[in-house]
DNA sequence: TAAATATTGTCACACGTTTGACATTTAGGC
DNA sequence: GCCTAAATGTCAAACGTGTGACAATATTTA
């Protein structure tokens, strides 16, 4: 491995005034960089980041725990984050938990063991202490963890309205919302909410059904099935994500029911994948690049300064994606 | 930072005690032993790994490059090699590279300072020499880069020409095929091959068009559009990724011409993300599963032995999924 | 030309861990 | 209680880089 000696030598110079290129410190000559330079680019040479960040800089790394970039949503924000890390000189160590509690401690230790310079969570099957624990800044994505990690989302309360509000305008009777498995911090608890508030104001009540996000779709299908087949069907169903909502209108296809006339289906998630290749999808659309950007300032003000201020939520407005299934 | 000798204070042993449990050599004692673990749990320490490699051992990280993890093929196969990676006491460092160059070479650059143990590549934008020049293990999935680096991928040729018997049985006419840009090392080149061959041996010709793999979703949209209305449309379409064969239906249905009575679709990859949301696409589909786990086997094999000898390509068979779309 | 300043070199220590050499202590077997 | 082996401690060097102190030049300024 070529080591900051050996561009030294090429470079004519002593080790100390080559890290002082590397690092722009003292004071030095155009022609002694310049010879540096070109050394360091005659041996292809890059400073070992293992043994600066040992000697007390930064890592410039930054853990990403989702539950996994299979899935659209994640993998759009997850593909956002990395660019976005990467233009501001961060380099991004990727962990999928899955649903899997014993994994993500093992991601966090991990990250911990390469001290990472901060965290960005979205997936959260574990408690608040196992993340506080770490020492670590921390912002998590749409989940409540605790007082001292501030949670980017969006406006979920806001966007169940929406949909509920959608339903009543098009004159849905029988309204339904299936939702992931309730979690006492999950943000699908909002929605739900906020779906019910906007369906109550119009005399309407919702039936739910709950499919576990990591069901895997065959199993969802089955169920989704059952519950459009069932005596009182319903004919409006708020999905709390788009992934569902699509499995929603295979079954209404298979069924023959027509979207919007027999069932109206809304979506929530909005990913520009979404948008493009299902464009027919009335879908809630969080501002997935305003997200991304707003956790990773929040995370480097953090990282920069350990006990800045800042707020526990922060919440970004959603917007509806009018297609044609409401 | 909780440290070895914070650890070695707590057990009431030496540094050099503590170093020998995590590692495991020289002559322990077990009552030590649990003296020692029951410390680390206390302290909730993590060796640092920054300075555990330095000191000689490996960084147990790999560097994945891909274009994209937005796109589901990419999201999928980059979230099974981290799954898999991780089992076997690796960790992961993303790059997007997009269809940027430059990007590629900076995210090589990084990879290097940071001291991975091997890269899997995804993405090629860049020639051979700026891979070789790294002196890494590296395996390239489904692209070409040199000699020395082994190829993965799933059985191009024998996709293609399963694709035109496809289109042959269906009897289609004017088949048709759209790739991405070619490329002197691209897969989709032996896609084409295959797929010609099979319409030859039938007295068919293909026509073809090119759409860029990084082009928006809309503006491939159009250009499909004028494809589908122009006089002597084609009745039989072979899509090199299943992301542009949803869009041809897309605009199938747009332009009302019955699937497949009018118009054949069959896709490329096969992803279980399609299968489960897509079961009407008829398409070719790569073995994920193990195409990631032969990548991981090759590249683990080169980094215990640097000079272990691989074959220069590994080619996997591909299944055709049977949807309704031919 | 002398003084002041800019540039470069030398040296040492630090970061946290691993590992080898060696010394010392403890335990077990007779 | 003696001998052997096992267990633990002490110490130092190494990994590659950063940085401060100080000395030795080279260059500029007066």
């Amino acid at each position: 491995m070529v080591k900051l000696t050996d561009v030294a030598k090429v470079a004519g110079v002593s080790p100390t005034t080559v890290s002082r290129v590397i690092n722009n410190y003292g004071s030095l000559s155009e022609t002694t960089k310049q010879k540096v330079f070109a050394a360091m680019q005659q041996l292809n040479y890059q400073p070992n980041s293992l043994a600066r960040s040992l000697q007390g800089k930064q890592t410039k790394l930054i853990g990403l725990i989702f539950p996994s970039v299979a899935n659209p949503f994640f993998g759009a924000m997850v593909s956002l984050l990395e660019t976005q890390l990467f233009a501001k000189g961060y380099r991004v160590m990727l962990c999928n938990a899955g649903d899997d509690p014993d994994k993500e401690r093992a991601c966090l230790r991990m990250l911990m063991a390469n001290q990472v310079d901060g965290i960005i969570a979205g997936a959260h099957n574990l408690g608040i202490q196992e993340y506080e624990q770490t020492g670590l800044p921390i912002i998590s994505f749409d989940r409540y963890l605790s007082k001292t990690i501030p949670i980017v989302s969006s406006d979920n309360a806001q966007g169940g309205r929406q949909a509920g509000q959608l339903m009543v305008h098009a004159g849905v009777k029988r309204p339904h919302i299936i939702t992931s498995w309730q979690q006492p911090n999950s943000p699908t608890n909002q929605r739900l909410a906020g779906y019910y508030a906007a369906l109550k104001a119009a005399g309407l009540t919702a039936s739910r059904s709950i499919l576990n996000f990591q069901l895997s779709p065959t199993l969802k299908l089955v169920q989704i099935k059952q519950l459009l087949t069932r005596a009182e069907r319903p004919d409006g169903i708020f999905c709390t994500d788009d992934l569902t909502a699509l499995l929603v209108l295979q079954v209404a296809q298979q069924l023959q029911l027509q979207v919007p006339t027999d069932l109206s289906v809304i979506g929530y998630d909005g990913t520009p994948f979404m948008q493009a290749y299902h464009p027919e999808l009335t879908t809630i659309s969080q501002p997935i690049d305003d997200l991304v950007t707003l956790m990773i300032d929040l995370l480097l003000q953090r990282i920069k300064n350990t006990d800045c201020h800042l707020e526990a939520q922060y919440t970004l407005p959603v917007k509806v994606i009018a297609g044609t299934t409401v």
